[in-house]
DNA sequence: TATATTGATTCAAACGTTTGAATAGCGTTG
DNA sequence: CAACGCTATTCAAACGTTTGAATCAATATA
């Protein structure tokens, strides 16, 4: 067989088989423009032999003469978060189209890993580099190396244009607007809110949007019935933490028809919270999410939630990190903050508060959708 | 700055900056053996120098010249389904403790793309690919291509066993007999199975499990109320499925007080089609799941499921492959089996029978779990 | 004084590609 | 027949590392 030392079938053993140089090899099997000089026959020589050695171009010494990896690294902060997955895939198929290669790196929510896969994004020399953030990644110094380096630095779901880096993500003012008009509109009066940990960028916003369209629709949230996410990096944690907050909601002994929870997980973890303590959800209390992630969507009750339009996110963090590649160092824009709409997605976990029930029923006002 | 035309850092640039030569750059910076011969204020020089430069040595050239890119492929058939996580997880926790970088790329159940990558894992030099399957793969002939550059595959999930590739995969059998022993101790006797899709190689042994379990207890299944999921590839086929199958159980007339799901994702799916025809789980049906996915474990009521050991599987898999690659090509052991043990995992989807239920819960037979 | 021994550093080749420039053969044209 | 233009192929250098062997002082040993 054509195993030299390496192992790996390389241009040198096809040349030698075929008794061309390894240039007119090269130059056949890479397809370079010269290929059209070489004789047809040889090029059909050398193809086969290729094929029959099972030959394959090193992509290392490839894009070490090339001078270009056509790789794009890909930092998601935990891949175990359902949260990232369609952001990735965005991403990937972002990438696919353009021909380059994401080097997905999942640093679950350790500090170290990250740092670790950062530097290997630089040795790897990827052109281009995506991450995938929540609030675990104060200011990791190795951005500046990054910089240093002249990559592109790209992040999605954590606003840092400020420090100079550019950002995509979800109008979370408006997300949090959506949800509450939406109660309002059901008929909900009395509404509770977790909110998000402090350390994670989307939490202020979020309850604005939430304050400012409850002012609006008439709705005022008491301040006894607003909790907060306490900030750890489990996934889980999220799920955990409603469960354990919704006790804490019914201990307050004031009424409410509602819930909004900060994120999916927690939302879910609202609705479990409230189930133990013998409160149906939707009947006696609705729930609202946000994110729409694949646990929502297959819980029973469905789950009313704020989607972020993730896949598109993805797909516009690859756009833009490929443009920027194309450009000179110099010619660079600045960086900008990108943000997407949320929607509205309805489905079985929200209904009109106990009270207004009857009412509501025969207006007609249920219309739903119970899947995606 | 120490940019050159490459717009990458090299030791050159540090070789210049410092007045040594490359050799000794490189020798100090790769912590080579013979840097203990460096002296010790050379050393200090280019190391400031290079942290100050932001110096990254380049991956390509480092793994071209020294024949080898501690790399291995790991070859997902689709993350966005929850299974792939945990055993992604174990793989890169698997690898990173032995040095070696996960190549992570997402097949998205697209064939094509699969073979795209599997040639990427060839170019990229992998030392060793470890393909997360389920049925979609079909002998593809690359499998073939890689074995032609002597490197280990290795698979998870699938028994290629008989083809010549080292499988791991859990104990179907064991599994599908947990699950009915489960049910048969809670005094179930009439159970309706959803199997899985006939391409699926875990579909047979789950329900040769299911089947001989039963005879053991004395459970006897209705013909009539065993179904088979069609064999779709997106992760939310199994849910929408089991659904649909929810309401053809239903709709036999037929009276049965609990389902066995093939996976999660079904069952789910079960769930939600009994609920959408007035059925409430657990109260007036029982369910069952397989696999242990995240959205089993924060639906509410939280689902029992056959747990397999998704992370251990992906440790396994590292295992192994690093192992095979220690090994010369010749001295490569047969491909093995290697099978692992499921777990049940009572949660809240399932209780005794309606009408056994008053006489068991007064003989305190309902010790359960509620979280993992 | 010649010869090892050691310590600090450098030479030069190699890894597998790509590619601008060179070569050789050969027919056409002025 | 010299000059040119094709076509088909090869040369050789380069990409950024690593590393066995070489170099060269300076010191220790014979």
């Amino acid at each position: 067989m054509g195993q030299r030392k390496s192992g790996h079938v390389t241009l040198l053993d096809i040349a030698r088989a075929s008794g061309f140089s390894v240039s007119t090899v090269s130059i056949v099997l890479s397809e370079a423009p010269l290929s059209k000089n070489v004789a047809v026959t040889t090029r059909a020589r050398i193809r086969t032999i290729a094929r029959q050695l099972g030959y394959h171009p090193d992509a290392y010494a490839r894009s070490l003469r090339r001078r270009s990896t056509q790789t794009i690294g890909i930092l998601a902060f935990d891949l175990s978060d359902p949260f990232c997955i369609p952001i990735m895939r965005g991403i990937q198929d972002g990438l696919h189209a353009a021909g380059y290669l994401p080097l997905v790196m999942d640093a679950q929510t350790e500090r170290k890993l990250f740092d670790n896969y950062l530097h290997m994004s630089l040795e790897r020399r990827a052109e281009g580099v995506i991450v995938i953030a929540s609030w675990v990644f104060e200011e990791t110094n190795l951005l500046g190396d990054i910089r240093k380096n002249n990559v592109p630095v790209l992040i999605v779901g954590r606003d840092l244009a400020a420090r100079g880096i550019s950002s995509i993500l979800v109008d979370n003012e408006a997300g949090g607007a959506l949800a509450i008009q939406h109660l309002a509109e059901l008929g909900h009066r009395r509404v509770a809110v977790i909110r998000g940990p402090q350390e994670m960028c989307d939490s202020e916003p979020r309850w604005n949007g939430i304050r400012m369209a409850a002012a609006q629709t008439g709705i005022q949230i008491d301040d006894r019935l607003v909790f907060q996410l306490p900030g750890l990096s489990d996934p889980m944690s999220g799920f955990e933490g409603g469960e354990r907050i919704a006790k804490s909601m019914l201990a307050t002994g004031l009424p409410f028809t509602a819930v909004i929870g900060f994120d999916d997980m927690t939302a879910l973890g609202v609705i479990r919270g409230l189930c133990e303590s013998g409160i149906r959800v939707p009947e006696e209390c609705s729930v609202v999410g946000f994110d729409d992630v694949l646990p929502a969507e297959v819980a029973t009750p469905a789950m009313t939630t704020i989607r972020q339009p993730l896949r598109a996110m993805g797909l516009e963090a690859a756009r833009r990190v490929l443009e920027e590649i194309g450009k000179t160092p110099r010619r660079r824009g600045d960086s900008i903050l990108h943000q997407t709409s949320p929607e509205l997605v309805v489905r079985m976990s929200t209904v009109p508060p106990p009270a207004e029930r009857r009412a509501a029923r025969s207006a007609g006002l249920r219309k739903r959708s119970n899947t995606a």
